[in-house]
DNA sequence: CGCATTCCCTGGGTGC
DNA sequence: TGCACCCAGGGAATGC
């Protein structure tokens, strides 16, 4: 699940290989996941066209062309962006979208499941898209700081921890993965709410966010399905990292308690209880 | 308004 | 081996 170092690896992997090249065709074997244009409309929006920049916001991409054009994309579960040589066998059966440059190279965008998003706009996209308009700050940026996150998270008095890290309105970009070595780092249950921070943990949850982001970024992001980031079925190194997430049962590093799996608002959620303190039972939904 | 739940999807896993 | 079923989850929509 593409979180934001895995954005951050697509975008490297992809920008100065398409950066300026002329879009001279684009095939569209599946439309659903374009959002708000027809084929033809999508088509003509890229046609002879360059990509001129590509920018990240939160887990969204960003692609810029000419006439303040732009292209937004989120990869949501499974999507993938990858630049190919013509010849390139297809990483899967499930090529969406292909932008063609004019020089035997391609732009390919894989979606097993078909839940990424695809939209185009004639102006700027940050006022435009509805979705981008709401993303909140990036984690590395100076301005979140202790009261922009305490303002943000005091909002949601009743709201466990876990979930107001995946709100993408406070800090942009923590996915499910992340989400859970963040407060393993912090030492915070996911389930407690910030009637249980103090400022020391606000700062501990900005701090621990962006190095474990940045460690991600180091290592390309992190493979726990099917995510691989090039065209040589490369994939990220972070799983071996990881402290809590995928470690169900297994002895926790800090304390050799085994790290215990459940189910926090729809989501996997691994913690370990010794180091992360005793659950909030009344947040807990239990398994059917 | 805040907060919880449902929905979209399909490959992989499980049980019979 | 085949078939029915369940599960994973980001974010929008819906429910209360």
């Amino acid at each position: 699940m593409p979180e934001l170092p895995e954005v951050t690896t697509f975008i490297n992997n992809i920008k100065d290989k398409i950066i300026n090249k002329k879009i001279i065709d684009i095939i569209i074997n599946n439309n659903k996941v374009i959002k708000n244009a027809t084929n033809k409309e999508f088509k003509e929006f890229f046609m002879n066209e360059k990509f001129l920049k590509i920018e990240r916001k939160g887990k969204y991409f960003i692609f810029f062309l000419s006439n303040n054009k732009s292209f937004v994309l989120h990869l949501r579960m499974e999507g993938k962006i990858i630049f190919h040589l013509k010849n390139d066998p297809l990483l899967n059966s499930h090529n969406l979208v292909t932008w063609i440059f004019d020089n035997n190279e391609e732009l390919r965008y894989y979606d097993t499941r078909l839940f990424g998003t695809m939209h185009i706009y004639y102006s700027d996209p940050y006022l435009n898209d509805k979705s981008l308009s709401k993303v909140g700050l990036e984690p590395f940026d100076d301005k979140c700081d202790l009261n922009y996150l305490k303002n943000k998270m005091q909002k949601h008095p009743k709201t466990n921890l876990k979930t107001l890290l995946l709100d993408q309105s406070i800090i942009a970009g923590i996915g499910n993965i992340y989400a859970d070595e963040i407060l393993f780092a912090c030492k915070l249950n996911p389930t407690w709410t910030i009637i249980k921070l103090n400022d020391e943990d606000y700062l501990n949850i900005i701090n621990n966010t962006k190095m474990i982001l940045n460690n991600a970024i180091k290592a390309n992001g992190t493979t726990v399905a099917s995510y691989s980031f090039d065209n040589h079925f490369n994939i990220g190194k972070f799983q071996e990292q990881l402290k809590v997430h995928t470690r169900n049962n297994l002895p926790c590093y800090e304390c050799k308690n085994l790290i215990k799996k459940t189910k926090l608002n729809g989501r996997g959620t691994y913690y370990c209880s010794s180091c992360q303190g005793e659950v909030y039972k009344k947040s807990i939904k239990k398994h059917k």
